[in-house]
DNA sequence: GGTTCCAGCGCG
DNA sequence: AAAGCGCGCTGGAACC
């Protein structure tokens, strides 16, 4: 399906992806085995902090709402919200059961009442106690490590992580780096961090060959901000962080087909609006626009999608009559080529890596879509190091350059 | 006591 | 008319 990319500078190595899943096994189970270490009493701190402000604002919410309920179930919140508080409900979203008490809902009512802050403030740290905190020190073995289980995910080709899911320790927000500080490399060990950069957007610049796209990437270009740019026809250097931040949205919303609807919901403005970024976006990037109409048409015709290795993503319901169905295959028809071609550089990479790195040097302990943490001996981290770059950024050629950043440090937040 | 579904939310 | 891709985990709720 990408044959004809060949012509125009991208190599790939020889290996199609079945034989990319068959290599790739052996590293997971080696992966699995090698577990990252977890110091636990950083965890018990932050746990008995976070559980002391829970309480607060646990009775803090009751009395707001005049009313003892539990907080966690949504129903009750939603009574509490909506009926008994009365707040209004024109722009929010439903659930089957009635109005949506989601972080997004809420935050669009945020100051009508003072009990949403709370609310807000209370989810977000009882997620951490119930999700990580709690539960991972019991999960560690006799050597404080923890063992998670990776598997092929068959929908897109990217790999999975389970019980517990390593994949989505929390980095962003207030308590996001103390919980990942509490993830420390082994005595005499450092963690080096590689994580590619933009990678879903260098390929998709690849598979569409937009020209604009391209060019940004092939001068290093901020991504975000060269869109922002273009979105405001003003100067790259006059893009303003709020601009940027609406760019970047935009540049993630087209890889998952989003719609002027979507854009205006993520980004909380006008539909209009919306449309107006979406319209001028595909303006600037013919080549994006086509590659998602080409990617809709190969489905409705074939059936099917496929990634840079091959990799099939069935498309049975895209020409259902049910304009739900069809459009999410539509959707999905764009999105698949871009997430499962990263995922097969990001595998290529491990394979080759597993195959270089000397395992009494520097062992692999997480990979996490596109990013990896390996653990190596104080010793070597200059070599190692450049090392795991050099293979990272080389494992393919595409027709824009590949870049790798690489993080080192004791724990998995000094490191990144 | 267990299972299943839903809403919600953490990550890329 | 619905509305952004891919996941896994948690607690509540409904039901057996």
């Amino acid at each position: 399906m990408w044959s004809h990319l060949k012509e125009k500078g991208i190599k790939l190595p020889d290996i199609d992806s079945s034989e990319i899943e068959r290599k790739l096994d052996p590293v997971l189970r080696q992966i699995e085995k090698n577990g990252i270490k977890v110091d636990v009493e950083v965890f018990e701190r932050l746990s008995k902090k976070l559980e002391k402000r829970v309480e607060k604002l646990q009775i803090q919410i009751h009395k707001e709402a005049k009313e003892e309920f539990n907080i966690a179930s949504p129903i009750q919140m939603a009574e509490v919200l909506f009926v008994k508080l009365k707040l209004p409900t024109e722009n929010l979203k439903k659930t089957k059961t009635g109005f949506s008490t989601a972080a997004t809902e809420l935050r669009k009512i945020e100051d009508k009442h003072e009990i949403i802050k709370l609310i807000l403030e209370y989810r977000e740290l009882t997620k951490l106690l119930s999700t990580y905190l709690k539960p991972l020190p019991a999960l560690v073995d006799s050597t404080k490590r923890l063992h998670t289980h990776y598997t092929q995910e068959t929908s897109t080709g990217r790999l999975t992580s389970e019980d517990p899911n390593l994949q989505n320790i929390p980095i962003k927000g207030k308590y996001g780096s103390e919980i990942r500080s509490a993830f420390v490399a082994d005595k005499g060990k450092v963690f080096v961090v590689a994580d590619y950069s933009q990678i879903e957007l260098r390929v998709v610049a690849c598979l569409s060959e937009d020209s604009a796209m391209m060019e940004a990437f092939k001068t290093g270009q901020d991504i975000h901000a060269r869109t922002a740019a273009e979105l405001y026809d003003i100067d790259i250097n006059e893009v303003s962080k709020d601009q940027r931040r609406v760019a970047k949205t935009v540049n993630f919303g087209v890889l998952y087909g989003m719609s002027p609807y979507g854009l205006s919901e993520a980004l909380n403005i006008d539909q209009d609006q919306a449309a107006k970024y979406i319209d001028r976006y595909f303006t600037v990037h013919s080549g994006i626009k086509d590659y998602c109409n080409k990617m809709i048409e190969k489905a409705k015709r074939d059936g099917f999608v496929e990634t840079l290795f091959g990799f099939r993503k069935e498309l049975t319901n895209i020409n259902s009559p049910n304009y739900i169905i069809a459009d999410s295959e539509e959707r999905i028809a764009i999105n698949a080529p871009v997430q499962g071609s990263a995922a097969e550089i990001l595998k290529l990479a491990m394979i080759e890596l597993d195959e270089k790195l000397d395992p009494k040097e520097a062992k692999i302990l997480l990979t996490v879509h596109d990013e990896l943490v390996v653990e190596v001996s104080d010793k070597k981290v200059e070599k190692i190091s450049n090392l795991i770059k050099d293979t990272m950024e080389n494992v393919v050629k595409l027709c824009v350059p590949i870049e790798v950043d690489v993080g080192i440090g004791k724990n998995w937040a000094d490191a990144k």
